[in-house]
RNA sequence: CGGGGUGUAGCGCAGCUUGGCUAGCGCGCUUGGUUCGGGACCAAGAGGUCGCGGGUUCAAAUCCCGCCGCCCCGACCA
C-alpha cells in the first residue's frame, strides 16, 4: 500500500472523549471512528487488524474440527421466549418489527438458534458430537457503553457451541476450545491467564475466562503467583489471615452488647471517624437482601464487600427501603442482627469467632458495641460471601492472592441441556432412547481483542503491534521524496518486500521525516526501514523494530532479509 | 436509571461570570514559494445553524426554560 492512497487519517492531540489508552491510541492512529456511544466504524487500518483475528481464530477453530456457519443477526423473538431470556435477557435485547409487526430482536448471543438448527438437522448420536461456530456481529442494548471498544453495543464476537452424547463427550469438547483459546491469544500475541469464573445468566455447571490483565480492566481477578489458581473475583475465594478473623483478647471482652448513640452516623466509614473511632474490621455490615422471596440478613466484616454470587440462593435481590423498614425498624446505616429472631441471619465465615465486634441497633442512629458474634447473633448458616481481597491466602497453596483489574476477552462454558431441553435438541441413542444433547459454549470478543492487544502493547509513543495482528508489518519511509535515489532505493524496496510476501507500507507522502517518524511509531508497525539521504551516504538504510531504540544500518540490497529476521523474533 | 462534567470550524481550546461591532487562537486543510533525519517557514485562502427548540431583550455563544448528544463515577453486565 502506498500510504498517499490510503486512508489513514492519524490525530495529533488525544481526542478529549478519550481517556484510556487503547481508545485514544485507535483514534489517534486512525483505526477506528465512533459513529455514536458504543458503536465504530472500523477504517482500512482497524479492518485489517480485525481480519487478522479472525483469521487466527477461523485457522484455530478449524483445526480443533469446529465447523463455520454464518447465523442470521435478526431472531424472531419466539425463540428468545421459548428458553425465557427474552425475558431474561430483556434490558440488553434491541427490538425490532418487521412490516407486519412481527416482533424480532437482534442477536445477542445464539445459543437460541445454533439449538434451533441442531434440533432440526441432527438426529442420531452417529452424527455427535458437532462443534459449530460463527464470526459475527452481536448487538446489545448495553446500559452504559464506555473504554472505546470494550464495551460496545454492536461487536465482532467469534462463537462455538458444542454438542455431545454424554458428558464425558461435553468435557473433551470443552477442553479442547480450552486449548484451542490458549492457542489463539498466544498468535496474537495476548498474554492471558484463565480464571475459574461465574457461569451467571448463561447457566451450565462451569466456565472459565481469559482475561488480560490491565487498568482498563472491568472485571476483576484473584492470582496467586505461587500455584497458578486463578479466579474470578465473582468466584474467588481465600485463605483469610490477618485480622477479620482475629478475635479480641478475653479481657477487653464484654458481658453484653451496650448501645450507644451515633448521630449523624450512616456508614461503616463515618463509625471509624472520631469519636467513635471503630475501625472497619470491627464492624458488621449487615445487608438486608431478599432471597428466593424472602427477607434475609447477610453479614460480613465492615472492610468488606458482599460478593452476590456467593449467596446461597437461587435468586437474590437487595431489599428495598420500605421492605428494610418493615423488617427491622431502621434505615440503612443503623442496621443489625443482634436479637434478631424472625429473619434467617446469614453470615460470612470469617465472622465466626468474632468478639468485640461493633453494628447497628435497629434503632436510627444507634449502635452496638461488644458483639460476640457466635454469642450473641443467632446465625443460620456460615458461609462464604466476601469479596477477596489483595494480599489474603492462596486457597489452593501457601501463596499470597494479588487482585488485579483484567479485560475478559474469551469465555468457556459447559452449559449441560439447559437449552437442548428447552428447544427439543434431542437425539436417538445406539438403542433408540431420545435424550438431549449436551451443550457448551465458548466466545471470544474479537473486536474487543483489538482493544486487549492494545492496551498490553503500546507505549509512550503508540501502539506496538505484535506482527501477526499488525495492519503491516513493515513500514517503509523514504525521508524526501522529492531526492530522486532516496526514492528509489526506497521503492525498490518496497517492491522486493510485496515480492517476498511481506505486507508493506509505502509511506510516499510529501510530509516532513518527524511527521513520518512520529505517525509510524504511533500506528506502530513491528518493522520501519528508513530511507533518507544521511543513511544513503553512509551506504545503507536503517532497519528498526518498533520494540527496539537503536536501528541498524543495512546495505539496500540486504535490507529485506534484515527485515525479515527482525519480523521473525 | 441516579450523580458529575461537557457541547463554539476536521482536532484541541478561549470567549460565557458582568449580553453589545465582521466569534477568536493553535494544529490540520487549500494554493504558491522556500525547505527536507523526529510533528518546518513565508504569503494568500477556504471552512461556523456557537448541540437543538423556545423565551427574555433594542441586542443572546453569553441570561432563563425544555430537550438532545457525548464522556466519567455508580447501578447494570454471557
Amino acid at each position: 500500500m502506498r500510504w498517499s492512497q490510503a486512508l489513514i487519517p492519524t490525530l495529533r492531540e488525544v481526542p478529549k472523549d478519550a481517556e484510556i489508552p487503547s481508545h485514544q491510541l485507535l483514534l489517534r492512529a486512525g483505526l477506528i471512528r465512533p459513529l455514536a456511544a458504543g458503536v465504530y466504524t472500523f477504517l482500512p487500518l482497524g479492518f485489517r487488524v480485525l481480519k487478522k483475528i479472525e483469521r487466527i481464530v477461523r485457522e484455530e477453530m478449524d483445526r480443533a474440527g469446529a465447523l463455520e456457519v454464518l447465523m442470521p443477526a435478526l431472531h424472531p423473538r419466539e425463540i428468545w421466549e421459548q428458553t425465557g431470556r427474552a425475558t431474561t435477557l430483556d434490558e440488553i435485547l434491541f427490538k425490532v418489527k418487521d412490516r407486519s409487526d412481527r416482533a424480532f430482536v437482534l442477536g445477542p448471543t445464539h445459543e437460541e438458534i445454533v439449538t434451533t438448527l441442531a434440533a432440526a438437522e441432527i438426529r442420531s448420536y452417529k452424527q455427535l458430537p458437532k462443534n459449530i461456530y460463527q464470526i459475527q456481529t452481536k448487538f446489545r442494548d448495553e446500559p452504559r457503553p464506555r473504554f472505546g471498544l470494550i464495551r460496545v453495543k454492536e461487536f465482532i464476537m467469534k462463537d462455538a457451541y458444542s454438542f455431545d452424547v454424554d458428558e464425558a463427550g461435553a468435557d473433551r469438547s470443552y477442553q479442547a476450545m480450552y486449548e484451542a483459546y490458549k492457542i489463539i491469544f498466544a498468535r496474537c500475541g495476548l498474554r492471558t491467564i484463565d480464571v475459574e469464573a461465574h457461569s451467571g445468566a448463561m447457566g451450565g455447571s462451569s466456565s472459565h475466562e481469559f482475561m488480560v490483565v490491565s487498568p482498563a480492566g472491568e472485571d476483576r481477578v484473584a492470582c496467586c503467583a505461587t500455584c497458578g489458581y486463578a479466579a474470578n473475583l465473582e468466584k474467588a475465594t481465600s485463605r483469610v489471615i490477618g485480622p477479620t478473623s482475629r478475635p479480641v483478647p478475653p479481657e477487653e471482652r464484654v458481658a453484653h452488647p451496650a448501645k450507644f448513640a451515633t448521630p449523624g452516623v450512616r456508614t461503616i466509614e463515618d463509625l471509624t471517624k472520631p469519636p467513635f473511632n471503630v475501625p472497619a474490621e470491627r464492624q458488621i455490615k449487615t445487608l438486608v437482601y431478599v432471597l428466593d422471596g424472602k427477607i434475609t440478613l447477610l453479614l460480613v466484616h465492615g472492610c468488606d464487600e458482599l460478593n452476590e454470587a456467593k449467596i446461597p440462593a437461587a435468586t437474590a435481590r437487595p431489599a428495598h427501603p420500605d421492605e428494610i423498614r418493615a423488617a427491622l425498624g431502621a434505615l440503612p446505616g443503623s442496621l443489625g442482627a443482634v436479637g434478631v429472631r424472625q429473619i434467617p441471619v446469614i453470615a460470612d465465615a470469617t465472622l465466626r469467632g468474632a468478639t468485640g465486634m461493633t453494628t447497628g441497633a435497629n434503632e436510627n442512629e444507634f449502635h452496638v458495641r461488644g458483639v460476640d458474634v457466635e454469642r450473641d447473633i443467632t446465625v443460620a448458616q456460615w458461609v462464604d460471601l466476601r469479596m477477596v481481597q489483595t494480599g489474603e491466602g492462596c486457597p489452593k497453596c501457601d501463596g499470597i492472592l494479588r487482585v488485579d483489574s483484567a479485560i475478559e476477552v474469551g469465555h468457556v462454558f459447559k452449559l449441560g441441556t439447559k437449552y437442548s431441553v428447552a428447544l427439543g435438541a434431542n437425539y436417538l441413542d445406539e438403542k433408540g432412547a431420545s435424550r438431549p444433547m449436551i451443550m457448551g459454549c465458548y466466545g471470544i470478543g474479537v473486536s474487543r481483542c483489538v482493544a486487549a492487544i492494545v492496551e498490553q502493547c503500546h507505549d509512550e509513543k503508540g501502539i506496538v503491534w505484535p506482527r501477526s495482528v499488525a495492519p503491516y508489518e513493515v513500514a517503509v519511509l523514504p525521508l524526501n521524496i522529492n531526492h530522486g535515489p532516496t526514492m528509489e532505493v526506497a521503492e525498490e524496496i518496497y517492491r522486493e518486500l510485496l515480492d517476498a510476501g511481506v505486507e508493506a507500507i509505502l509511506d510516499d507522502r510529501p510530509d516532513r521525516p518527524g511527521v513520518k517518524f512520529n505517525d509510524a511509531d504511533l500506528i506502530g508497525f513491528p518493522v520501519r526501514v528508513t530511507v533518507g539521504e544521511k543513511s544513503l551516504a553512509k551506504g545503507g538504510v536503517e532497519v528498526k523494530a518498533r520494540c527496539e531504540t537503536e536501528a541498524a544500518l543495512v546495505p539496500p540490497v540486504q535490507a529485506v532479509a534484515v527485515i525479515r529476521e527482525k519480523l521473525a523474533v
